[in-house]
DNA sequence: GGAAGAAGTTGACCCGCCGTCACGTTCGCG
DNA sequence: CGCGAACGTGACGGCGGGTCAACTTCTTCC
């Protein structure tokens, strides 16, 4: 009660000297804290979903890894789904930016394929890298829940593989198969080539694209 | 203590009657008994998870699916998580069966692919209406663990892989990647194809099938 | 400058779940 | 029969989930 003063995170400093002498620089000093307490319990729960697992893992542990109080938690996330949910949009998020400039430059079907496979793997290794600092439980995640980002991601690949086709790229087949199709080798390969070591970008890249751009052309024998 | 009798189930019928009429019969009491305990943990967990999903359903809410009280829950599983595991290796060896019933018929390499594929949407589809009995947290489960049983199934199809590569119906690749890659394929298929409703069995298995004889040939242009 | 109120944080609190364990019951066997 | 092993039972300590009244800090408007 009178023990342990609550610390405001960062702003202590403040209470002894000039109230407020960058008042108009930082423009809301709520706002800042409350991005700063967000971002806070992401990267706690980050650290803390790496170390111990997703199931082990308590909303108590996540907010531990801050400097906040168990109610505060509340004040950003329903619970611990949620927080998992904004890691993973937050990741698909920047490797649907990666994955659409990356389509960009694209004028062939083989340019295209192979850029966003090799964006993929790139990608996924480096997540790989940083969620297994002498981590236990890591490899690919144990769940796979369907955020609105990531629906997006499948989205982008589709429209991808719609506009592949409408330029005559591709054989005029079902894209939402295509997509699909295209999405479980780079994600099963990839899950192979992290088990690996993860260092074979360059091998499950070429072997990924080109069974992709056979199945492609290849499928369409079908329709 | 006195109100609620414990109900050895299914067993009450004898303690009036004739104790052990076919005693040579059911050799073993404990062991039938063990056995049906087990069976109804397992049976109360699958319905209990296709009702609430995986993270909502406590050890509590499957105990409270069978007559049998809390603590007995832990002298057959460890956690939540070890049923979980435990009903994923059934579905597994299931269909592991399936598979390898389905590929000694196969002589040329579109049989196999293509009955393999079948044979696998035939058994998610199955899966999937067995477990969406008015459920509504259904779609294929949030969670993706590898058990053992799960590795065999993985195995399997790369035995089966190197099998065809060895008898010369496929080129000689990467059995690892190229499994990987089929496995990719089925899967997000099917997952597909089981969002769209679940019935287009035929469709999604010669959309892949075609995807992946497609692309096996093809991914041989590069090695 | 300062007061009023909005916004946000805190931590104690209740409830339900986890996993254990001492106890009672049932089964197998001599 | 009767004993010992095996097994089921449910109460119990501990802990995590989510809430909330009280408190602190920021903003706004005079």
């Amino acid at each position: 009660m009178a023990g342990i003063r609550p610390v405001w995170i960062g702003r202590v400093l403040d209470s002894d000297g000039a109230p407020s002498v960058n008042a108009a620089l930082d423009a809301g000093r709520r706002e800042r804290s409350k991005a700063a307490n967000r971002q806070a319990i992401l990267d706690a729960a980050r650290r803390v979903f790496a170390e111990l697992g997703y199931d082990a893992t308590s909303v108590r542990d996540i907010i531990r890894g801050t400097e906040l109080a168990s109610g505060t938690f509340y004040n950003y996330f329903k619970s611990k789904e949620e927080v998992f949910e904004a890691l993973q949009d937050d990741s698909a998020r920047r490797f649907r930016a990666v994955l659409r400039a990356q389509c960009e430059h694209a004028t062939t079907l083989d340019s295209l394929v192979r850029g966003a496979l090799r964006a993929y793997l790139w990608f996924i290794a480096g997540e790989h890298a940083v969620n297994a600092t002498g981590a236990v439980k890591s490899a690919p995640p144990p769940i796979r829940i369907d955020t609105p980002e990531i629906k997006a991601v499948f989205e982008e690949v589709r429209v991808q593989v719609e506009g592949a086709i409408a330029r005559g790229l591709a054989p005029p087949l079902d894209a939402d198969y295509l997509a699909a199709a295209a999405i479980g080798v780079a994600r099963e390969v990839g899950d192979r080539m992290l088990l690996r070591g993860g260092g074979d970008i360059d091998g499950a890249a070429a072997f990924g694209a080109a069974f992709i751009l056979a199945g492609v052309t290849g499928a369409a024998s079908v329709r």
